[in-house]
DNA sequence: TATGAATGAGCATTCATTCAT
DNA sequence: AATGAATGAATGCTCATTCAT
């Protein structure tokens, strides 16, 4: 009987290696075998186990968000909703290089329906489970629907973090998590 | 007797071409020959006014962003201060187009130094025009420098855009209107 | 205790699917893994069993021949020596895929003496059955021998199969007919 | 001002090119640098002038058809006729090799749309010349449209040159022309 | 200055074959 | 006997770049 593996965790293995790939060197540089050295493979395992270029940062897109996902949806404190917001932010090189690959991601799903079907499936995922956080309290009267208070929040991560990754040198943590801070008190309550 | 071509109009007419194209098969596709027949020229004039491949990404960021900053730096009502918000953001074809560009720099911005320096540029000189604007009014109570100010307006439209720019069909111009007013209101006071 | 299988069964089987693969996708296209997924085995199997691409096309022509040469050899009335030449005709998708597995060796037998080999053999034996069917009739007083006369029949064949199995719109089974009753009535008398 | 070639020049010599390989190796085992080293050029001036690999035995089917519909259309006597029709068999190694392009052609046609529309443009032209060939004379009174004589004479020489090609060993140029003779006589009248 | 022919490195992709189990 | 994982050579095709005119 032959070698049986597991394909999951082959993919898995594979979609890091992208990551790390994508935010190295670039989505527009990266060539599959680049990816394939990450981890001492050959070409053709990456494209059997992941499939072609397209395929490659669609699967490393999905390991990036399975981590901003990671998290248990459930109902949190004010203070745990902020932290978790706080860390999500391109803080350091770790998130910034996940950043990089969400970048990479907006530029070509801009020219790809195919890929632009797959960011709404996250951003669901994540709102949903932002509106779960914020079930039991009360939120500023400000005449915000629920929903446009989950956008406010993805759209504020996002303008931040786009600037962020570009511009690593003037947007330190502290200066990320101030306007975090000043651009979402009026919505969600101070992080006190 | 040599031709005598003036660089400066060359250069823009097929930056232009540029924005073109990246808007409509993006960077990753872009080959220089695609920018070259925009404009029924060669492949050669695209290296010989341009440059390589970032050089074209740099004068096509150039264009689009000559139009941001195209309005004359002065103090504004908040009326023509929000007017002009709203119209930057991705509300129709050709300012999403526009917008493909910037998420085109930003993925590439992410790896390389040389094309990173320029963003600032731009942004400075956008904040600086938004300083100057608000220079005569008196902003909400909220204890933000202007600076701070400046950095979430640009936030804000940063994340607005990359998210309706990726998924145009559920970012109505309404929504992303709605949204700026939502996030900036307590920032710059209430449009009105 | 090994499995036991029925070696000349698994070749057959196999034949059949490499035959159903060549006339869908044409021998250029052809990949041992398509022939293999035919009749969901593995691209080993068809190794161990047929062998290289030469040898599946080999395999496959041999399968179609098979039924060229199926009937019994016999002598037979005009009217069914007739019926029978009809019927080799590529006048349904069923023949006309078969006839695709003939076009197929045609073009790589053309220049492979390994290949080139096989058809006389086919050739001979179909000649052979034909000469045995004519044996007790009077052919037209043309001055024939009998063995110009099967070539005749085989290259009438061949020439119309070549035809209506590139163009089949164009080559209505009547078509057909009409035409290889057109060639050969002078050489083995009227069908009727 | 840069170097201008004659594009249908270059085009017919790489065709020619083309014509040699398919007819040396076959159109399976070809391979675009092949063609290329033919008249020391590179595989990128083949897909310049050529384009991919099917529109390479598109341009090599074009160019031994080319020869085949290269007599003047113009009526002609018997003895002309005929002897037309010998020149056209496989009976040297030069016409064996144009005849395995149409082999080649046959095979992949038979499983493309696109390719086998291209065939009927040839047999076309070909039977009107032969048509226009037969104007003056009286054929023998077998009530055959000269439609259908034209077909006739198509699918005899087909059927002749495939098994010719494929078997030159048994088909002598004297055997074709016999067997050409013998189903050709009967329609168009002896060639004496 | 401008053209476009020619180059050739670069890369994704395909697929038969090998081999461990 | 059979599986399927892994390999890696082979190759079509792309495209920036060079260069002669």
């Amino acid at each position: 009987m032959p070698k049986i593996v597991n394909h999951k965790l082959k993919r898995r293995e594979l979609a890091k290696a992208a990551v790390e790939v994508i935010s190295n060197i670039g989505i527009e540089n990266l060539r599959l075998v680049d990816v394939a050295r990450e981890i001492v493979a050959t070409t053709s395992m990456v494209t059997r186990y992941l499939g072609d270029k397209d395929a490659v940062l669609s699967a490393a897109l999905d390991y990036v968000a399975a981590e901003l996902l990671s998290h248990e949806p459930k109902s949190m404190s004010v203070v745990e909703l902020w932290s978790l917001l706080y860390e999500v932010l391109p803080v350091d090189t770790y998130r910034r290089n996940h950043w990089k690959v969400w970048l990479a991601y907006w530029s070509r799903a801009a020219n790809s329906s195919e890929l632009a079907k797959i960011q709404p499936h996250y951003n669901d995922q994540f709102k949903k489970n932002l509106l779960m956080a914020l079930a039991p309290h009360d939120l500023p009267e400000n005449g915000l629907s629920r929903e446009e208070v989950a956008d406010a929040v993805c759209t504020t991560i996002d303008g931040i973090a786009a600037n962020a990754t570009v511009e690593p040198r003037s947007w330190s943590a502290t200066k990320q998590r101030r306007q975090l801070t000043i651009l979402l008190t009026p919505i969600l309550g101070a992080p006190k």
